[in-house]
DNA sequence: ACCTGAACACCGTTCAAGT
DNA sequence: ACCTGAACACCGTTCAAGT
């Protein structure tokens, strides 16, 4: 007894994340992550508790990809970096980004990214409940549209266009939750 | 030879869609689906070719319920009628709708779903290259809404808060769009 | 022409057994 | 304590065979 590990949840979470991004969602197994730790598929139970805690791990794993913007920096300006940082890493797995969409929003991670964007909200003005679903709908557009990006939806368009896209889509979020733009998310 | 045939892709598409509605996406198994009709999962075969082409033709089935909305209405309330009924669907069939985001837009119903809300945006005033663009974007921001909602992303929150963020995402798409209001699609 | 039975390679998961 | 071998029920898919 005493045997040390070979393998951990977060080596699990690195090679799922791995195999995801170079063959697929459907090409994450338990037996393809073992084998790129070079254990057998039943080592992995005793990090994760089944295949879908796994899935939510790779979830949780993507949402540390959304550092914290410098909270010295101008609220408009956090939301961009927030917003850039969240397609950058579509971009980077687009074959796990989608399950983002599909999984609660309700982990500590998740959590940490939201009250990020809330503290920028009420920094432009809006009160807690303004606040609150101003977020829904920004994480939602901002997500929705890094997926599909990701997924190929648009991907027919050159990426200077998908570049003008996601300028505007920053620009009317800004332009809906500024003070002296239009007054849709503030009444 | 000439036996009749049993089973037909319709009635294939719409056992599968019955079991993803009633147990889950994982539920749809091709003997899942194939117990659903009577027959052994090999029958399914001779009318889909894998079984993501039969998923490519649960995401068609979906397509089919955004009707296009009476040309003589205004263009806006064009937009909210398609949209209301994106968000219907989702409800109805919250396992199957994540797909549209996830799979090509380049199928017959997509490009007519698309067409009715491109023309809306040409009646809006918006040359052919900014209604293409607002296009994605609102297809983009209503999809996402509808299928974070569906997947329960919101589900802590009431119908009421669901309901008067979805007015707030219409309010903000028309403004966008309106020659009146803010002007950051039509730029 | 349409469906089935048998078979194949694979999947997630369990459990007792090894070290 | 940590990992493995063997086993189970299931999955998508094929192909020759039945009617």
């Amino acid at each position: 007894m005493g045997r040390p590990a070979q393998i951990s949840r977060p080596a699990v979470l690195a090679a799922a994340l791995e195999v995801a991004d170079e063959h697929g969602l459907d090409a994450v197994t338990m037996q393809a992550v073992a084998a790129r730790l070079g254990v057998t598929a039943m080592a992995l139970y005793r990090h994760v508790r089944s295949k879908d805690d796994l899935l939510d791990g790779l979830v949780e794993a993507l949402l540390t990809e959304f550092p914290p913007p410098d909270p010295s920096l101008p609220w408009r300006e956090r939301l961009a970096l927030t917003a850039t940082a969240v397609r950058a890493s579509a971009g980077r797995h687009p074959a796990v980004f989608p399950l983002l969409l599909r999984r609660p929003a309700e982990t500590d991670q998740a959590r940490r990214v939201r009250d990020g964007v809330l503290a920028a909200l009420r920094e432009a003005g809006l009160d807690d409940e303004r606040a609150a679903r101003a977020e829904r709908l920004i994480s939602t557009a901002v997500l929705g549209y890094a997926a599909s990006e990701a997924a190929g939806r648009f991907g027919h368009h050159a990426r200077e266009v998908r570049d003008a896209d996601f300028e505007i889509l920053l620009d009317v979020i800004g332009a809906c939750v500024d003070p002296g733009g239009s007054r849709s998310c503030r009444e």
